[in-house]
DNA sequence: TGTACATCAGTGAACGCGCGTTCACTGATGTAC
DNA sequence: TGTACATCAGTGAACGCGCGTTCACTGATGTAC
C-alpha cells in the first residue's frame, strides 16, 4: 500500500511536470504569436506529441488559455511577495522600502512583456478571465502597498501639505480596496494610494507596449522617479 | 473638361465612400472579435461583397489593419483637439480647463474600448504600427497639456511647496518631449506632466480593461479627482 | 511471486471549417476624338 | 452627337493551409488478489 501511493505520486508528478511543460511551451508560442492566435496544433508539434494528446492535460484551447492567464497572474503575486518580503527585511526609510516592490513588478514585466499584455493590456474577446485571478491581483496590490500599510500602522505616515477633503461619495467608492487591503487608514491616503497603484501600472504598460520610443528616452530613470514621487505623495518618508 | 473631372470627382467620392463602410465593418467586427481575429471574408460577407473585392481598397488583410489603427489614433487626436478648443473658450482657472481633454478622451475610450484597446493595449503581434500614428500620437499629447503651456507662457504655473532637484539624466531623458510640446517649460514640471499623462492613460486603461471590477465602484468620480490632483501637482490653480 | 484486470498517456486518421490570396472574367462607367 | 477604347469595381471559382476537436486504438504501467 506504501508502495501504491508511492507509484500514484511518481505518476502524478509526471503529470504535473508534463503539464508543466505545456504550459511553458504555450508561454513561448504567446511570445511569438499572441494570445488570440495561440494553437494547440503547433504546440504539440513542439513538443513532438499529437494534437489529441493535449486534450488528456486541458479540456481545449480556452482552458489552456485559462490556465496560462491564471499561472501568470501566480508568477507576478509570488514575485512580488518575495520583494516585498526582501524590502521587510531591509530596514532603512518607508521611502526606501516603498520602491522595492514596484521595481520587481516593471522588472517582471520587461521580461514578460507578453504575459504582462496577457495581465494589463486588451482583454482576449469573448473570453472571461478566470475567477482565481482576484485572488492573485490582490496579493499583487497587497504586497505593493505593504510599506504603507506598516508606515500607516506605525504612525509615521506623514500628512499631506495640502490636504483636500474627500467627498463622502468618493469615499464610499474607494471604500472595497480601503477595507481590503488596510482597514485603518484615511480615505484620502487610499485615494492617493490608488492613485499610485493607476500611475504605476500605466507606467510600466506605456513602457513595456512601446508608447515611449523616441519621447522618454530613458524609462528606467522616469520609472524610479515616479515611484519615488508616488511614495512621497503618499506621504511616507 | 469640367465634365471630366467632375466625374473623376465623383468616383472618387464613391471610392472614398466605400473604403468608410468597410472601414466601419471592420470595426464592428474588431469590438466583437478583437484584432487578432479580423477577418477579410467576413467582412466582405456583411458588406454583401466578394472576397476578392476587397482587394480594391486594400492591399490586404494587414493594410486593412494598418488603415483601422491610424483612423482610430486620427480620431482620437480629432476628438482631443476639439474638446481643447472648447477649453480655450470656456475661461475659467487653469485647473477647471485643463480638466476638459482628458474628460474627452476617456469619454472617447469608454465608447470605443477596442479601439483604446488598438491605441494603447497589447500591440498586435508581428504587426508594426504605422508610422502616421506617432504624429497622432503628439496631436493628442499636445491637447491634453494645451492648457499647461499657456499658463506656462503666461507666468501662471505655481511652483511646487516641496521642490525637488531633476538630475540631469533624467532632464535629458525627458527633453525631446519638452522639446516638442513646450519648448519654455521648467524641466521638472515636464516630468510632472509626463506623469500626470501617464497616470490618465492608466486609468483610462484599467477602467476600460475592466480592472476595477468590484474594487472601484465609482470609476467616474476617481477619474475626476485623479485628474484634478494631476492639474494641481503641475501647478494649475 | 504470478496473473488477470484497470488505468491512462499517447497515437493517428478523420471531420468539417474558415481563412487569405490569386486569377481570369464581366460589365458598367468614363474618356477621347 | 456617336463610336471605339480604357478604366476599374466587383464576381466567383479555385488554391492550399492550419485549425480545434472526436474517436477508436495501442501499449505501458500500476493494482488487486
Amino acid at each position: 500500500m506504501s508502495v501504491t501511493s508511492a507509484s500514484h505520486r511518481a505518476r502524478d508528478r509526471v503529470r504535473r511536470e508534463m503539464t508543466g511543460e505545456i504550459l511553458s511551451v504555450a508561454r513561448q508560442h504567446l511570445a511569438r504569436d499572441g494570445a488570440a492566435a495561440l494553437s494547440l496544433r503547433s504546440i504539440a508539434r513542439d513538443l513532438g506529441l499529437a494534437p489529441s494528446a493535449l486534450y488528456r492535460y486541458f479540456e481545449g484551447r480556452a482552458a489552456l488559455l485559462s490556465a496560462l492567464i491564471l499561472a501568470s497572474y501566480e508568477s507576478l503575486a509570488e514575485w512580488a511577495e518575495a520583494a516585498a518580503e526582501r524590502a521587510a527585511r531591509l530596514g532603512g526609510s518607508d521611502a526606501a522600502r516603498f520602491t522595492v516592490v514596484p521595481q520587481a513588478i516593471r522588472s517582471w514585466a520587461l521580461e514578460r512583456p507578453h504575459e504582462w499584455g496577457l495581465l494589463f493590456g486588451t482583454p482576449v474577446p469573448g473570453y472571461q478571465a478566470p475567477e482565481g485571478t482576484v485572488v492573485s491581483y490582490t496579493r499583487i496590490a497587497a504586497a505593493t502597498v505593504r510599506p504603507v500599510a506598516e508606515a500607516s500602522a506605525a504612525g509615521r505616515l506623514e500628512a499631506p501639505e495640502r490636504p483636500t477633503p474627500v467627498p463622502e461619495a468618493l469615499a464610499g467608492a474607494v471604500a472595497p480596496i480601503g477595507e481590503a487591503l488596510f482597514p485603518d487608514l484615511a480615505t484620502d491616503a487610499v485615494v492617493r494610494v490608488v492613485r499610485g497603484w493607476t500611475t504605476m501600472i500605466g507606467a510600466i504598460s506605456l513602457e513595456v507596449f512601446g508608447h515611449w520610443r523616441g519621447a522618454l528616452l530613458d524609462p528606467t530613470l522616469f520609472f524610479e522617479r515616479t515611484i519615488a514621487d508616488i511614495g512621497d505623495a503618499i506621504g511616507l518618508r
